[in-house]
DNA sequence: GCAAGGTC
């Protein structure tokens, strides 16, 4: 239990680690606990402080409302209402015995819109924002929060207003366009499905759906690869063309039959560059996500869960960051030592103190973040982590190594090499000549390559020449970690929201995993098409653009949150009143032809609804690019048109439809009006 | 029940 002071000011932190911290910085402090919710008691500035904590957004909005459109928002206790914050209860409790009984209130949250929120909505409900003050600091380090702690300014209220009105305007879109969704999809199926639209979500499966169809009507072009084996001594040397292709088959042909004719290539130059190559920067929460997926495979969800874990179990520090930068406040060699403890890591981290010779000046990346520093080990001891766990935390733990450490240094060589024509080619080789970071996290180490060094003028002899034929795959990649790439590039979502919301398109079942990548639904597809035709705004960037500009004007003052809102409820109104004086047709249509079956023409290669052509628009699109693409790819073969959509149609690299719409024409089931 | 944003 805990004993306060008769009169205090209360200082409201976002989470229990930052309340903590702050109570360090300010000065000696006891720590109580109400139901195991932190409470710290110092003097600081002359007065008694208590220290209370949240955890995140402590209040949300809601409604009583059921129907559509749904424009009465009330802002209710999350644990009241939402069983995924059950949790936040005992902070809501602490807060409402500690927050009332003070002089006066410090608002000590991140310092960004959502923290202003969360601090204002507390001192509002249980306090009074006219004796309230804001805390800014851009981290967590006691300097910053001393500075902050001296130098408080006025309540920020119109930050506080643009958070509120951020988090109503997702939810009026989110709410009434989902709840259309649901109950069109119920009136023409006659089944109830969660369905869901939102700011961030919609978009992405926008994405998606332009990425499926790029990988879907791909037809790659044929490329004609020459490598010929040259012998130097005893040494084998492999060059390949350099600076020209061959066109076509024939001219590949001819060209492997005149370089074994002539017997020999002459070297003309042989090069030698030695790059540095600095160490990555230590990781953010998308740089530990895209890792984790390109050498363990692991979904940028599971890393997150996982990660948060790891930071509950003290093992490395906040995961929800931007940035790539450690901290100068943080003791690199106590946490150096402290891991060395760690037979996996003491040797490496003995090699690491004696190659900087106890120099420890890190790596630091671009990107940062006002309220965390990049994810580091705190040097805690792991107890026993499954296999998941351990994998992430070592990446961690070697990325920070890897820090510290000195440039790689990797010789590219190349030869240069002239044929009897006088073509150009090239033989390359690659070594690492100082190790440095790749010693502590070798997941990046170049592929080696030997290339003995050959004189000039030299003539080596053409042992054989390999042609092959290669159908290089779509540039396009559709998958969880593809599409956490391109929201962040578009600042879409956040650090934290980024996985989940990717999670949330799945589990509604818009995307699916197939054998290699992601696909989209059938029902995906239709919710996509609905939403073009019915709120084409919700599936693009464009409305975060808008909110973004909206928001800043709350935030100046320019605005009120009130009108931003109102104007939204207005337009979205408008929007739920016209599709449902309709009807809810346009929605669903689309939603049941496409992903149902529902009644009309069906397309001859597939179940969905067929255009005037006979095809759905999707092997409609692929006909289309395959008509355009054939010559070209019947030219580059030196065969007829037939022959190269039968090649085509084999390749593993075409897109699905694209083959589809090929062994249909192939088996004479698809006319195919250029045979006319 | 539907969003997106905090964080346990």
């Amino acid at each position: 239990m805990c004993q306060l002071p008769s009169v205090y000011d209360v200082m409201i932190a976002e989470k229990p680690k930052a309340a903590e911290k702050i109570a360090t910085a300010l000065g000696s402090y006891s720590r109580c606990s109400i139901d195991g919710v932190p409470v710290y008691l110092l003097r600081a500035g002359g007065s008694d402080i208590v220290i209370v904590t949240s955890a995140g957004h402590l209040f949300g909005p809601d409604t009583r409302v059921r129907g559509l459109p749904v424009t009465e928002i009330r802002w209710a206790p999350l644990w009241q209402f939402d069983p995924r914050s059950r949790h936040l209860r005992r902070f809501y409790y602490v807060l409402s015995k500690v927050v009332p009984r003070a002089r006066s209130f410090i608002n000590a949250c991140d310092y960004d819109i959502e923290g202003s929120t969360i601090g204002y909505m507390i001192i509002r409900n249980f306090g009074d924002p006219h004796r309230a003050k804001r805390m800014k600091f851009s981290s967590l380090t006691p300097t910053e929060l001393r500075k902050a702690f001296v130098n408080m300014t006025p309540l920020d209220v119109s930050n506080s207003m643009a958070g509120m009105a951020r988090a109503e305007l997702d939810w009026l879109w989110g709410i009434n366009v989902s709840r259309l969704l649901i109950r069109a999809y119920t009136k023409a199926s006659g089944r109830w499905r969660s369905l869901s639209a939102g700011r961030v979500q919609t978009p992405t499966l926008a994405e998606a759906v332009r990425r499926w169809k790029e990988i879907n009507t791909y037809v790659p072009m044929p490329r004609f690869s020459l490598r010929a084996t040259l012998a130097y001594g005893s040494a084998e040397v492999q060059a390949v063309p350099k600076g020209w292709a061959p066109s076509t088959r024939s001219e590949a042909i001819a060209i492997a039959e005149g370089v074994k004719k002539g017997g020999y290539m002459t070297a003309s130059r042989y090069q030698e560059q030695v790059l540095e190559v600095r160490p990555p920067p230590p990781f953010n929460l998308t740089d530990l996500q895209e890792e984790a997926a390109r050498i363990y495979g692991l979904s940028p969800y599971r890393t997150q869960e996982i990660a948060e874990e790891l930071y509950l179990a003290a093992l490395i520090s906040y995961p929800r960051t931007n940035s790539q930068r450690l901290p100068s406040t943080l003791n690199y060699s106590e946490v150096l030592n402290a891991l060395a403890s760690n037979p996996r890591y003491s040797s490496l981290i003995k090699r690491l103190v004696s190659e900087t010779g106890g120099h420890l000046q890190p790596r630091q990346g671009e990107k940062d973040d006002p309220a965390h520093p990049a994810i580091y080990p705190t040097g805690e001891r792991p107890e026993r982590l499954d296999r998941d766990h351990e994998r992430v935390y070592d990446l961690v733990v070697r990325r920070f190594l890897a820090a510290f450490a000195k440039s790689a240094m990797i010789a590219r060589r190349s030869l240069l090499l002239t044929d009897v024509d006088g073509r150009a080619w090239v033989a390359e080789g690659e070594a690492v000549v100082r190790e440095g970071w790749l010693a502590y996290y070798s997941f990046s180490r170049p592929a080696e390559k030997e290339l003995s060094r050959v004189p000039q003028g030299s003539r080596l002899k053409v042992q054989k020449v390999v042609l092959s034929t290669l159908w290089p795959p779509s540039r396009v990649q559709l998958s969880r970690l593809a599409l956490l790439r391109w929201m962040e590039a578009n600042d879409l979502g956040t650090k934290g929201t980024r996985a989940r919301i990717i999670e949330t398109l799945y589990r509604r079942g818009f995307l699916r995993s197939g054998r290699a990548r992601t696909e989209v639904t059938d029902l995906g597809y239709a919710v996509y098409r609905a939403l073009s035709a019915v709120a084409k705004e919700l599936t693009s960037v464009e409305l975060t653009r808008s909110f973004e500009e909206q928001l800043e004007m709350v935030a100046e003052g320019r605005a009120t949150k009130d009108a931003v809102v109102s104007k939204a409820k207005d337009y979205i109104s408008s929007l739920v009143g016209s599709v449902l004086s309709k009807g809810l047709d346009v929605l669903g249509t689309e939603l049941v032809t496409i992903s149902e079956g529902g009644k009309g023409p069906r397309c001859k290669l597939c179940s969905r609804a067929a255009g005037p052509s006979g095809l759905c628009e999707l092997h409609e699109e692929a006909l289309m690019k395959l008509r355009a693409t054939l010559p070209e790819v019947a030219r580059a073969l030196g065969v007829g048109k037939r022959e190269a959509l039968a090649e085509i149609a084999k390749r593993s690299t075409t897109g699905t439809w694209v083959k589809e719409v090929a062994k249909a024409i192939l088996s004479g089931s698809l006319d195919w009006p250029e045979d006319q």
